[in-house]
DNA sequence: ACCTGAACACCGTTCAAGT
DNA sequence: ACCTGAACACCGTTCAAGT
């Protein structure tokens, strides 16, 4: 059996992911260690080592984990540019409540390979909706997605004072539609 | 005088910088150590300290001196549009020569604080001759730069395709000058 | 003035040993 | 099966000592 001398319950996966998770929400993914990991979960620094098997794959499980929070807001039958809107604000959401973690995935998106999430099929809806060509679709989507990431990552970084937030989104989405409007 | 044992020359903060920005040219700002930059200078890692407080100075430094490589072009008369689409072009020149510390300092902007370069001027000179009214002219330009550095990021990190490259950064810049043009 | 070696407080990870 | 301690190869940095 072999429990743990420090803790009475045996260490589970789950419960490595949570404070992980946890501690990267306080302080990022930089201030993460294995053994500060270990230390807040009372244990060991290398029993971590028999649930996963290195600190990437940790961080890769914590955000494979996350990842299924982003739920695209379904086709309601509204206007493709409200569904744009509601798309960008879903995503910026998810990236507001783990912003740490969120930061890491955008700087290695090989850890979410490939496309995940409903979010790439409800984009290309969305641009078949705003009628832009076949050929163009997937060119557009990608742009889109890295406009409004580095609008996120703008905010996450502070680059966009706090009152600022909410009429720099508004002014980011409103050039985004009306330039795909333009190009239909 | 006290030279090196194990070099003729006295170190120079010159050649530290130009050796710091060399290696992470070559694998990016996390696989530079003081360690292996003074290796790489052929000199004791703590005779690094005497030229430089610490590692974040120093790359600092590196940043600070890098950055006003960045040209933006002068006002050549030419319509707005291209003037726009040939600063993005400059942007991202930057941006491929040193892809590591541009991720860098595209991560932690604080280092180049306040806003350098012409960068910003130009770009607030671009969008008053697009009509932008004066009092959303600030927010334009955060949204305007958050796009690009986004494109240009997501270029950075190969989410977007070698063959991809061109077609999909005009695309951006299409989108982004049509927008405009409609807002007005 | 400039350089250096030893030392400290951190890392991630391997491996052999404990229960 | 699960946990652990000692050890290794790395970090950045301080400090006292060398020339």
């Amino acid at each position: 059996m072999a429990v743990s001398a420090r803790r009475g319950t045996p260490l589970t996966l789950q419960e490595i992911l949570g404070t992980a998770l946890r501690l990267i929400d306080a302080g990022g993914v930089e201030s993460l260690s294995m053994r500060k990991l270990a230390a807040e979960l009372d244990v060991n620094p290398m029993s971590l080592y028999h649930h996963v098997a290195n600190k990437t794959e940790l961080i890769r499980t914590v955000c494979l984990n996350v990842a299924p929070t982003l739920q695209p807001p379904a086709d309601d039958g509204a206007p493709w540019p409200d569904q744009l809107r509601a798309l960008a604000h879903a995503y910026r959401r998810l990236a507001r409540t783990h912003p740490g973690l969120w930061r890491y995935v955008h700087n290695h998106p090989e850890v979410i390979e490939p496309r995940q999430g409903g979010l790439w099929e409800v984009l290309d809806r969305i641009l078949r909706a705003a009628q832009v060509p076949e050929d163009e679709r997937e060119r557009t989507a990608d742009v889109l997605h890295a406009f409004v990431s580095g609008f996120v990552l703008a905010e996450n970084l502070g680059h966009i004072a706090e009152e600022e937030s909410e009429p720099a989104f508004d002014t980011a989405i409103n050039l985004i539609t009306a330039g795909l409007r333009a190009h239909r």
